[in-house]
DNA sequence: GATATATTTGCATAATTGTGCAATTATGCA
DNA sequence: TGCATAATTGCACAATTATGCAAATATATC
């Protein structure tokens, strides 16, 4: 396992590990259409700054995307590829599929 | 969705989101057999008591599991626990599976 | 242009976290 | 009992991180 790609796993889970920001991406889960920050604002009981910070977090690790429509950044669950990252993760971990085959029992 | 259960979550992602920590988990992803701390020491550059401290905060996620035998611990993966909660959370975040059924479209 | 709203940024701060070293504890073995 | 090895703990420290507030930026509307 390359380090580049343990320390890129490692962002991810960070990225989602903490309590605010998840507590955001449990928010754009049951939201179909974009949310914008200040609509997030409500899920989590701190500063818009710090939402924003999160949102920027978020969105660094493609957790998020977003667009920008006036002077509103309107943001959306990266479903697909966050639940692809999580079950290959859940893959590795659950069935040893090592694919050099050696054992050590 | 409960805080205490986001809370929960957050916990189990920061616990693997760390570097050395993730490391540890992938090395004994490779391991059938249980491994002692000393042998698990070899995947990462750090202190022993560094890599005891990081045993602990797993152990305490219930990401790994340990059994004492003599002056040793040792150490393998929760497979199917881990697995299951990084499952769930990807279908969550996949599927949308909102048991209320409103969606905001 | 003036004003209101949405978002970001600079700054300071408190809290958390990862780390190494030395000392300690626990256990096995001669 | 004495010594060696495995693991933990206390302590100090550096680095990171989450946060709030105030100011700045961007954009819409009047």
């Amino acid at each position: 396992m390359d380090t580049a790609e343990i320390q890129k796993t490692a962002d991810l889970l960070k990225a989602l590990g903490e309590f605010n920001r998840l507590s955001l991406v449990y928010n754009l889960c049951r939201c179909e259409s974009s949310q914008n920050a200040m609509c997030l604002c409500d899920c989590c009981s701190v500063d818009a700054s710090v939402v924003s910070r999160h949102l920027k977090v978020l969105a660094e690790r493609d957790i998020v995307k977003f667009d920008k429509v006036g002077r509103e950044k309107t943001y959306r669950l990266n479903r697909n590829e966050v639940a692809a990252q999580l079950r290959e993760l859940a893959d590795l971990i659950e069935n040893n599929n090592c694919k050099r085959g050696n054992y050590d029992i």
